[in-house]
DNA sequence: TAAATATTGGACTATAATGCTAATTATTAA
DNA sequence: TTAATAATTAGCATTATAGTCCAATATTTA
């Protein structure tokens, strides 16, 4: 863990709410001349505190207006079903994000979806999923704070 | 909702992918000349498509290695009540997602913090905040699928 | 088919990125 | 405290990119 002074904290600050500022923009937030500037963010990319820069969409405008918490439990804990498992569930595009979680579920999966429709769709792709034993839906009603920026202090 | 052409889905996956890509190389990839790519994206940014460009972090590098899920209930269920809880989370750095969610809990966060000394001064804050009544938490042992690009599909 | 509309490609100007060097600042040791 | 050393910064020059304008092309519609 690379150690962060007070400058390296507000440019990770800036790019996490603007990751298409220019250097010379990023320089005058952070107070700095470009040159120096552009280096730090070299050194953070190379560092790998900051692993990329994404664009980020509205899945409502695409489509994909409905979200759920998917909690799953496999009927096999053993390496080969979790391996096989999460090889298919890298295959489905709708979903989000998979985690291997403690508690009474196994995975929770945070899946996109457009509708009810396209939800049961996905139901059924997630039943016919290798060592799946128990299904359980959250839907998401409403975003309260999403994406929100990682709380960075300097060290 | 605007309809998306072959162009604008290719557009938008690469900038899912890589948000700084410069538009020559985005106009490169999408097999279309700088000048017409560029009107593009800026057409998608302002039809609300694209919401914004963000640097992605490595929450281990900046002493966040621990992520909980948080399911919440709260004593009432009146507005006043859901927006002063609202308020409170939105003042809370290390809680990343808030979600209103269906089922058992009525919230559910997603917070990131160093470790379990961490975590239980989070706890301590989220018991303290207005109309709670219960929390419970599941810990994620393990990222198997983090942010995957959405699904696009063209209209 | 022909007219109208939208989209594209290319040239040009303004702005930004990037490497180099000198100067400044911070750090260490005496 | 002062001097020597190391690290970091600012400014400048060069190269690349962004962004605008307009003519040409493709697409749509009647």
């Amino acid at each position: 863990m690379i150690a962060l002074d007070a400058i390296d904290v507000r440019i990770l600050n800036a790019l996490q709410k603007n990751g298409r500022l220019t250097n010379v923009e990023l320089a005058e937030q952070v107070s700095l001349s470009a040159s120096p500037c552009l280096r730090r963010v070299r050194l953070l990319e190379e560092a790998g505190i900051i692993t990329g820069y994404r664009a980020q969409l509205d899945p409502a405008c695409l489509g994909l207006g409905m979200s759920v918490f998917v909690d799953l439990r496999l009927s096999h804990h053993n390496d080969a079903a979790s391996d096989e498992f999460e090889a298919a569930i890298l295959r489905l595009n709708n979903v989000i994000n998979c985690y291997l979680v403690s508690g009474s579920a196994d995975y929770r999966l945070e899946v996109l979806v457009k509708d009810l429709q396209g939800y049961e769709v996905l139901l059924r792709q997630l039943q016919c999923l290798p060592h799946v034993k128990d299904i359980q839906s959250n839907f998401v009603i409403r975003s309260v704070k999403a994406q929100a920026p990682m709380p960075i202090a300097a060290s």
